[in-house]
RNA sequence: GCCCCCGUAGCCCAACCGGCAGAGGCAGGCCACUUAAAAUGGCUCGAGUGCGGGUUCGAAUCCCGUCGGGGGUACCA
């Protein structure tokens, strides 16, 4: 390139690629970015105390899965702003932990492997050695010897040991947890040794049952219900076309797998479950104490989905005369049940069989029969259309009501009234009891079914407002339902009286009934269900689990860990037609017949036995729930960290978070955790669920994993479309502003429509990294990046605007090192007052804004610093230098380069952020905005600590303002020394 | 349908507790350097804050309504 002949000394794309390799490599030997800790394998305490005042940071990017198809330009966005944090905190001298591994189990990989026919470990080891190195060429200031990757064994030998935790622990509900709650996870052994005391009785369907009376099938059965993990035989999400299942997070709402978009169908398995439920009430709570946006909390508490109501039992005679079925009801609304006209059970409900009826009975209403001759023809439709419906097909169709009657009547405990008994699909088997009270009057869902079957609707709530109530004319005749709130009318029976009562006092006063009477009883209902733990598919970690011959599952010893994946030949999937919902899923693990069977000693007494390996293996999730733990401590052999350095890195602060409820502690966790929104109720609910069992048992100080939680934009491009809507390549598309003067696209000459889309090779809009670091570098990247507009929004990647941030570089550049000679320019006299000035302001801001992630801003600041230095004929070393060092956590590689340059032995990775002279700060003098009415008419320059009266006197003795205020009245003047006086007239 | 976020210059974005609408960048224009172009540098142009109302001495900022864009969620009893 001729510049450089002209300019052999410039700051051009070659110069950056050249420094900065050179300046990784030597951090890379130097180790500049390796955290000591405290204690364990790597303790270096000395070191750890020489950060004592400033104390630590722990910066956290989300788990990085590694891809076959490498990184764009979107993807670092969050890496570098973690970096940017990261390093701006080790100038103020904090001992920073700042690493990245790798999420290298699961479906994507496999199925990247099966692609190519290649081993997924080859291809994952691949992968990750690609992203490494596109990783490493930004210059981020990594502690790579804590990088760590899933499929390590020596790191999975951990994740199994966190199922075995699981395993061997269960939730009392009972037990007093440090923080003055009630709820912990306990070791099952304690369990079982109260059962076997006799000082905690045997519940569900073995109450009543003595421990030493149980057989050992049915003692394990017991505890199966109770440990945190377990294998259950229960409705799961089967997608033939993935060939696995999956969890109920990983299913969109049109029914679809999140991966891969295949149609889910519900199947009765019998897979492994995580106990998730038992920590509900935490989950939910605990969100108050930490530092995460708003809306992440709402869509966690969505998801968990706790309501406050009552359940309520209904009676209905069976119609094969043995007595009474009781229909357990879960209502939120529990003040209306007076209203309470009719039941619909979901058409899956077990119940319905007892309850089916052999003739319509006396008073069938003809629409209720769904044109059948008998019930059990009508039922035994209704629920065949409804099971051959898809789940998608449910969501599209439109939401008009349909059901069939059972030909049963069911008591209303309240009236004793006969109410009759539907089934229909808008009652989900999946929330609730899968069975509803029906309240027309006051639910539109009830409402709408009354009026299309002809049922009676009730009012038994009216506004509460008198005016309101008198304007009301019913819900009949409003033609909808009355759900707001209001007060309680012909709610009455010989016991209780709702009347006049309002929402909280009348669902109070119908729980103490339900209660006093047997009927029902105050509960609360989550939407949230146990987490569905297994997988059948071959890349992803085994379960420490064997079963003996009666099929009871065994926990492998510790000792036994890591159980390691099999290499089979045969890893893929059987996957089947995705519509064909009668297939069973196959773990390829099934095949590997030799690692199935296998005759072990497991340490119980039992001596050498036969036993059969679990064949599925864990979700991805698996591995990324505790990957930041590792980090702590990733060469501990005896620990999955060392209590000290949890404690160390992630214990509790001092005060809570702001916005934290009165009177809670910090629950600790992980100092900043930036990454995107879309993991807000899979990986970052998952991960809470596993802290708290771990802190539970004691094996963790912190009780939240991550403290503080940002969730980044996301980069996006223009995509562009042909006129069959196909995308073009994007960097080939010419822009030219049309006839009428709005811009218009062509490519190739043919018109193209422009939209906005994710950057990725399927839409041709693909940049990646590599081609920027050549044609740029990567600290113009990073400035680019992180000048783009604010973190958390989402930002237009537009290639032509990254010369900006690069000719700020060659301005910094330029400030320091002269183009031709190469010789330093700065200047050791002394810096004029105004520039001196600008530099404190500049590092007041640019400090506040770094600690704000406010990057863009900071970025803006540094560039106007610089801008002035380019006017000065030598540029200040007392200017140069701490603009050097606040530009290092942007741009470090040209940061270092010039402080090395500028005399300094140091890297400028550990300099001190410049301190500011609050003296700079204070102007002597300001301007003065001179108002009347509010619009600006003078502007005079005053002294800083100006007096009001002072001032007032200023502004009216000004001439501008005299003049227009002549003939007028002052009315008032507002005075805010010293920059505004405002005078009202009139 | 419901909930949340965002609308400032041609474009991306600043603006503290309500107090001068502009920090920074891109694009555009002019000039310098150049045989020329690119690159680089200098200078410069540019909106009254989506729209309508309200509160206030004063509103981009607070409140109400409305339009547009984005996200979440949806028969959850």
């Amino acid at each position: 390139m001729s510049e450089t002949a002209e300019h052999p000394h410039r700051y051009t794309a070659e110069t950056a690629d050249r420094l900065e390799r050179a300046w990784q490599d030597r951090w890379a030997a130097e180790g500049t970015y390796e955290a000591p800790n405290p204690a364990g394998p790597w303790a270096a305490p000395a070191e750890v105390a020489e950060h004592e005042a400033a104390g630590k940071l722990l910066v956290l990017d989300m788990f990085p899965y590694p891809s076959g198809l490498g990184l764009h330009v979107g993807h670092p966005l969050g890496y570098i702003a973690t970096d940017v944090y990261a390093r701006y905190h080790r100038m103020r001298g904090k001992n920073v932990l700042h690493c990245l591994g790798y999420d290298a189990f699961g479906l994507p990989a496999e199925q990247y492997a099966v692609q190519t026919g290649q081993h997924p470990r080859v291809t994952t080891e691949e992968n990750i050695g690609v992203m490494r190195r596109q990783i490493r060429r930004l210059g981020l200031g990594h502690d790579d010897r804590r990088s760590i990757s899933t499929i390590d064994p020596d790191y999975y030998r951990w994740t199994q040991w966190i199922f075995l935790q699981l395993f061997e622990s269960w939730y009392d509900v009972d037990a007093p947890r440090p923080d003055g709650g009630r709820g912990r996870a306990r070791p099952i052994g304690e369990l079982v040794a109260e059962l076997e005391a006799g000082t905690r009785a045997l519940e569900g369907e073995f109450a009543g049952r003595d421990w030493s009376g149980l057989s050992a099938g049915e003692r394990s059965d017991y505890l199966d219900g109770f440990r945190l993990t377990y294998p259950s035989e229960a409705p799961v999400n089967w997608a033939p076309g993935l060939g696995t299942v999956v969890a109920n997070e990983e299913v969109t709402n049109e029914g679809r797998t999140e991966r891969g978009n295949f149609p889910v169908f519900r199947k009765r398995l019998r897979q492994w479950n995580m106990r998730i439920t038992a920590y509900a009430d935490r989950l939910a709570d605990d969100l108050d104490r930490v530092d995460w946006p708003e809306k992440v909390k709402t869509m966690q508490r969505n998801w968990i989905g706790r309501s406050h109501g009552a359940r309520v039992d209904f009676a209905a005679p069976r119609v094969d005369g043995s007595g009474e079925q009781t229909l357990t009801v879960f209502t939120t609304r529990p003040d209306t049940l007076f209203g309470a006209t009719f039941m619909v059970l979901a058409p899956e409900h077990p119940a319905v069989d007892a309850l089916v009826a052999d003739a319509w009975p006396e008073g069938t209403r003809p629409e209720w029969t769904g044109g059948a001759a008998t019930p059990v023809d009508a039922v035994g439709a209704y629920r065949a259309a409804a099971a051959r419906k898809s789940d998608v097909e449910r969501q599209i169709e439109d939401k008009t009501k349909t059901g069939v009657f059972t030909g049963s009547y069911a008591v209303n405990p309240v009236d004793s009234s006969r109410v009759p008994v539907f089934i229909g699909d808008y009652v989900l088997m999946g929330y609730g009891t899968g069975a509803i009270m029906a309240v027309p009057a006051h639910d539109q869902r009830d409402f709408e079914f009354a009026l299309q079957f002809g049922l009676p609707i009730v009012d038994v709530i009216a506004p509460a407002d008198a005016e309101a109530r008198a304007a009301w004319p019913g819900s009949v005749a409003d033609g909808r339902a009355f759900t707001g709130t209001g007060v309680a009318i012909a709610s009455a029976n010989d016991d209780v009286s709702l009347d006049g009562l309002g929402l909280t006092d009348a669902k109070a006063a119908m729980i103490a009934w339900l209660e006093r009477s047997g009927h029902g009883t105050g509960t609360v209902n989550y939407r949230m269900r146990d987490w569905l733990f297994s997988r059948q598919r071959y890349w992803g970690e085994p379960f420490p689990i064997v079963y003996d011959e009666d099929g009871r599952a065994h926990a492998l010893p510790e000792s036994m860990l890591p159980l390691e994946l099999p290499d089979v030949p045969d890893y893929a999937p059987t996957t089947f037609d995705p519509q064909d919902d009668s297939s069973e899923p196959q773990a390829p693990l099934s095949r590997a017949r030799e690692w199935v069977a296998v005759d072990l000693d497991l340490g119980d007494g039992r001596g050498v036995r036969r036993y059969r390996r679990e064949t599925n293996t864990m979700p991805n999730w698996a591995g990324s729930c505790w990957y930041f733990l590792r980090y702590l401590d990733p060469a501990n052999t005896d620990a999955i960290v060392d209590p000290v350095n949890e404690r160390y890195w992630m214990g509790p602060h001092a005060h809570p978070v702001a916005g934290a409820p009165a009177g809670t502690r910090d629950p600790g966790g992980v100092d900043l955790y930036v990454g995107g929104v879309e993991h807000a109720v899979l990986h970052l609910l998952y991960a809470r669920f596993w802290h708290k069992v771990l802190h539970d048992l004691g094996h963790l100080e912190s009780e939240e994993p991550f403290r503080t939680y940002f969730s980044q934009g996301y980069i996006q491009a223009f995509v562009y479309r042909d006129h069959r809507g196909q995308p073009v390549p994007a960097a080939e598309v010419v822009e030219a502003p049309a006839a009428d003067g709005t811009p218009a696209f062509t490519w190739e000459g043919q018109p193209v429509t422009r939209e906005m889309g994710k950057i990725g090779k399927s839409l041709k809009n693909g940049v990646t990294p590599d081609e920027i670091y050549d044609a740029y570098g990567a600290d113009t990247l990073r400035v680019y990046e992180m000048s783009m507009g604010p973190l958390e929004q989402s930002k237009l990647w537009e290639t032509r605007a990254i010369v900006g941030a690069q000719r700020f570089l060659q301005r910094l550049w330029r400030n320091v090192v002269d183009e031709d000679t190469g010789q330093l320019r700065v200047a050791d006299a002394p810096a004029d007052e105004a520039t001196r000035r600008l530099l404190h302001r500049t590092v007041e801001a640019v400090g506040t804004d770094y600690d704000h992630l406010r990057f863009n801003v900071a970025v803006a600041k540094l560039i106007e610093l610089n801008n002035a230095l380019t006017k000065l004929p030598a540029p200040p070393r007392e200017i140069v230098e701490p603009l050097v060092a606040m530009v290092g956590p942007v741009a470090p590689h040209i940061a270092e380069e010039l402080w090395h340059r500028l005399g300094h032995e140091g890297s400028v990775v550990w300099a001190s952020f410049p301190e500011v002279d609050p003296a700079y700060l204070v102007q002597e003098t300001v301007t003065c905005v001179v108002q009347i009415k509010g619009k600006v008419r003078a502007r005079i320059e005053v002294a800083a600590d100006v007096d009001e009266q002072t001032l007032q006197d200023a502004a009216l003795a000004e001439p501008r303002i005299a003049e227009l205020l002549a003939g007028q009245s002052v009315r008032k003047v507002i005075v805010r020394a010293p920059s505004l006086v405002n005078v009202v007239t009139g």
